[in-house]
RNA sequence: GGGCGUAUAGCUCAGUUGGUUAGAGCGUUCGCUUCACACGCGAGAGGUCACAGGUUCGAGUCCUGUUACGCCCACCA
């Protein structure tokens, strides 16, 4: 039996958040039924957020973007698989580490079980820890961060299962993170490689293809003279500090300025160095001098032309990113000693300087340096520039180097629905510009370690080709704490014993596993089965190529599958000049003041106002807006319930009145198209359609019904019964984008929640009606309004007499409406006239005198 | 240089397969204590649909070109 409405004196939104949030939370309301089939569950392939790192905005909308479609998929009657990740694996909280408690890891250290962090953290001076310390501290803090993520995240009203949280540096990560590559390794797809890579040298670490940023680097042309027989050969280069690891002058085959030099030596500037001049289709004719000196390495046109015409390596560089302090052999003359001993050891900077001062005193300097801007590649979280450095690393294959397993990831590309569709072309973009394979490993120490070791030879030197790999069974291991399989812990590192591979893995090595790990891939096979593919993966557009195309590479690995059928790509929040947000403009706007001042469901509303994939620029006042809706939501529920009626009352078998059918039908419409939005996971245009019908639902039918609501007989009953029956439909219509509002206003005279409820749909609404007539009868109110309005008197002021006229078609729906028409506008005589004009007009409008 | 997107009112955006006079919200102007709501309500003003061609009876919508802005990728001699 249902119950009379239970509705508060002054209905708010203050306080929503917290009450509702823990009866959420006690209720299970979002908790995931793992006994449902594969075809019952919706699961959702949710982004860790970078624990380390702070949230604005952006987050807030692109996380709240995923809950609308969780919750409509929800209220569809799907099983809502909708776990939450942490990341705090990697350099983000390594970084965060030091700064916050003022240490750095230094892994030669051994483990101090009684250390405490310094009270005062000085940046200036970092206290070296080991790395089972600093991991320790790294595992400290994300758990601190965790918690402020998740209980903003509450605050927001994700109705992710909080029981399903993973981190990436959990056991389970750490697990599937090993396991996979493992597995990659077995079957050929991960291998390792001597080879020179991109390298950071702040962070000393080998960087990816994916984790390039090219930025505008300043620079000169300095044009120097190489010496040959038959005179100088002028090149030019922007560093020039790299003469002393000069292999080669290069220029085209087809160049007649040095066709006659090919296959002669020159001796390089300063060090006298005797190098070959050959030809390579690469060099390019226009650029600079039209010959080149090939480095080991400069740029990665050094290392295709080191590789094709097999020459020699002198690396004058260190992974420090200063030149050797050892003179290279290949120095072989005191003169050239001598001038290696002015560069050695300084920065790639100072070096170049110095180089310049030894050149113009050789006068091989020809000119002065020309200023340039040029690009240079940098670590996306790097200040320098990245060098070259030739490094043994572990890569897994991903198309970079092979053309059938390209074509295979680019036709996994077209096997997934992405939403909007034009995003699909950046993968297709970036798989096809792919250079080289992915290189896995981070000379780091904050992630998932290689479950790797290496056996060493009889004089200590480790058998890189016989890698030891770990029992799959024993996982995860640390090489670095854990002996290898078939020795003891005491052989670590002597002759005829082992080493652990030293390296771990790059975060993306872990979070491309995110569908697997969530899943409980080979972990919890029955869950395993229930969710996997997942249904849909949200994501911002700048990490297709790294968190989305690695996914895909593992799953296609793996699985022999997408790993989602969806991938739905958010826009950003940018600012008010569309510059994207980011802590160093100091443009970020923080969510939990914004949230604070508006509430969750007018951030909520603002966020579901963007398009998929679109950025959108932020502007405050249109919080205000959304909260103006979710106040209305509050009252119109107020009153809806007020004119005496329950839950009961909401039967389109009563509804006889040809309004409140046509009020119905235009609802019937809106479920429709909300519906058919929201199956495109077009969260704004669903609302849009809600929003629409909500507001001349407030504006025209209910000012026009209200009398004859709250009276008696078939007419009031028909308007019961309407509202009810449109109140219960727009609740749940608005209830994936404002959970809170409507889930209180719904508690007030109906069971369970709103978010269990289920969705609306055209048949339950089932009723007969012209659509035209409400808005016909609406534009005669506007008109009778208008008149009052231009009259400058109060809206209640009574109308004498009023006519309406228009075509007769419309006038013959304004007929069937007049007594509320007349109660509405407070008309006392009402004339209809057919006439010819196109639009439903009043005129002839005498109102009673004011008293 | 390659790819993608965007361009409609002062601002933020709708505008389905071409179809009367281009819509909404914010802001602005003028009013109104109207018994759900002053955290409110009503009414009004405001547009050469970036530009130039073309297709068509008819173009904001389709085609071609141009311009501007944004994003991704490439670009280190």
């Amino acid at each position: 039996m249902p119950t009379t409405p239970q509705v508060p004196e002054k209905p708010t939104l203050d306080g929503l958040e917290e009450r509702w949030g823990a009866v959420w939370q006690e209720q299970g309301t979002y908790a995931f039924d793992r006994t449902a089939a594969r075809e019952q569950v919706f699961s959702i392939d949710t982004p860790p957020p970078t624990v380390s790192g702070s949230l604005h905005v952006g987050h807030v909308f692109s996380y709240t973007h995923t809950d609308c479609v969780a919750r409509y998929q929800r209220m569809r009657g799907k099983v809502v698989f909708y776990p939450m990740g942490w990341d705090d694996n990697g350099l983000p909280t390594e970084r965060r580490v030091q700064n916050y408690f003022g240490v750095r890891c230094d892994p030669s250290l051994p483990y101090d079980p009684d250390f405490t962090p310094p009270a005062k953290p000085d940046p200036k001076r970092q206290v070296p820890v080991s790395r089972r310390n600093f991991i320790d501290l790294c595992a400290t803090l994300v758990e601190q961060d965790e918690k402020v993520f998740e209980e903003l995240w509450r605050r927001v009203g994700l109705s992710v299962d909080w029981r399903q949280t993973y981190t990436t540096i959990g056991h389970e990560s750490r697990v599937a993170s090993q396991r996979a590559f493992l597995r990659n390794l077995a079957r050929g797809e991960a291998y390792q490689h001597d080879a020179p890579t991109l390298w950071d040298v702040t962070f000393q670490t080998a960087v990816a293809q994916a984790e390039l940023e090219a930025r505008d680097y300043p620079g000169a042309y300095h044009r120097v003279a190489f010496h040959g027989d038959s005179g100088p050969v002028r090149i030019e280069t922007t560093r020039p500090e790299l003469i002393a690891a000069c292999v080669a002058l290069i220029a085209h085959p087809d160049d007649e300025r040095y066709q006659p030099l090919f296959g002669s030596t020159v001796r390089t500037p300063i060090f006298g160095v005797e190098v070959p001049v050959l030809a390579h289709p690469a060099a390019e004719m226009e650029k600079g001098a039209g010959i080149a000196m090939c480095c080991t390495f400069g740029d990665l046109t050094d290392v295709q032309w080191w590789r094709e015409l097999q020459l020699p390596v002198r690396v004058i560089i260190g992974k420090d990113g200063r030149i050797l302090r050892e003179t290279p052999e290949w120095m072989a003359t005191p003169q050239a000693q001598k001038a290696y001993d002015e560069i050695a050891g300084k920065t790639t900077f100072s070096a170049r300087e110095a180089t310049v001062q030894l050149l113009r005193e050789s006068g091989d300097l020809d000119g002065e340096p020309k200023p340039t801007q040029r690009m240079a590649n940098f670590y996306e979280k790097g200040d320098k520039p990245l060098e070259i450095v030739a490094t043994r690393q572990w890569y897994l294959r991903n198309g970079g180097r092979g053309a059938d397993l390209r074509a295979q990831l680019i036709e996994r590309g077209q096997q997934i629905q992405w939403v909007p569709d034009f995003m699909r072309h950046r993968y297709t973009n970036w798989v096809e510009g792919l250079n080289g394979d992915w290189l896995v490993s981070r000379q780091r120490f904050f992630g998932v370690p290689f479950p790797i070791w290496y056996p060493l030879d009889d004089s200590g030197e480790p058998r890189y080709d016989e890698p030891i790999v770990a029992d799959e069974a024993s996982l995860p291991v640390d090489p670095s704490s854990d002996a290898a399989p078939g020795y003891r812990e005491d052989q670590r590192g002597v002759p005829g014993g082992f080493i652990g591979d030293p390296d771990v893995m790059d975060t993306w090595a872990t979070s491309s596993l995110s569908p697997q790990i969530a899943c409980g891939w080979e972990r919890d096979d029955d869950l395993f089965g229930r969710t996997f593919p997942m249904d849909m993966r949200p994501q911002a557009h700048d990490i297709i190529r790294t968190w989305l195309f690695s996914s895909v590479v593992r799953a296609n690995f793996e699985n022999g599958t997408t790993p989602w059928k969806v991938a739905a790509i958010s826009g950003f929040v940018v600012d008010p000049d569309r510059k994207k947000m980011s802590k160093s403009k100091g443009n970020v706007v923080v969510p939990t003041e914004i949230l604070e001042k508006y509430g969750a469901d007018a951030v909520r509303w603002r966020a579901a106002m963007s398009r998929p994939g679109l950025d959108s620029p932020f502007d405050e006042t249109q919080m205000k807006v959304g909260r103006r809706l979710a106040i209305k939501v509050l009252n119109v529920s107020k009153f809806v319930l007020g004119v005496g009626l329950d839950a009961s009352y909401a039967d389109a078998g009563s509804v006889t009145a040809a309004l409140d059918r046509s009020m119905l039908a235009g609802l019937a419409l809106t479920v429709r198209e909300a519906t058919s939005a929201f199956d495109a996971f077009d969260y704004g245009r669903a609302l849009e359609a809600t929003e629409r019908f909500f507001w001349h639902f407030c504006d025209d039918y209910v000012e026009l019904v209200k009398e004859r609501a709250y009276g008696d007989g078939d007419g009031a009953r028909s308007a019961k019964a309407a509202l009810a029956l449109a109140l219960s439909v727009q609740l749940r219509l608005l209830a994936p984008i404002m959970p809170y509002a409507t889930e209180e206003a719904w508690s007030w005279w109906q069971e369970g929640s709103v978010h269990r409820a289920a969705w609306p749909t055209e048949a339950e609404i089932g009723v007969d009606g012209d659509t035209n007539l409400l808005p016909a009868v609406a534009s005669a109110l506007a008109g009778v309004r208008g008149a009052k309005s231009n009259a400058k008197v109060s809206q209640r002021t009574g109308v004498l007499r009023a006519l309406v006229t228009g075509p007769s078609s419309a006038i013959e729906l304004v007929r069937a409406a007049a007594g509320d028409l007349s109660a509405a506008g407070r008309v006392e005589q009402l004339d209809l006239r057919a006439g010819d004009g196109t639009e439903v007009q009043v005129t002839d409008v005498e109102l009673a005198p004011v008293e």
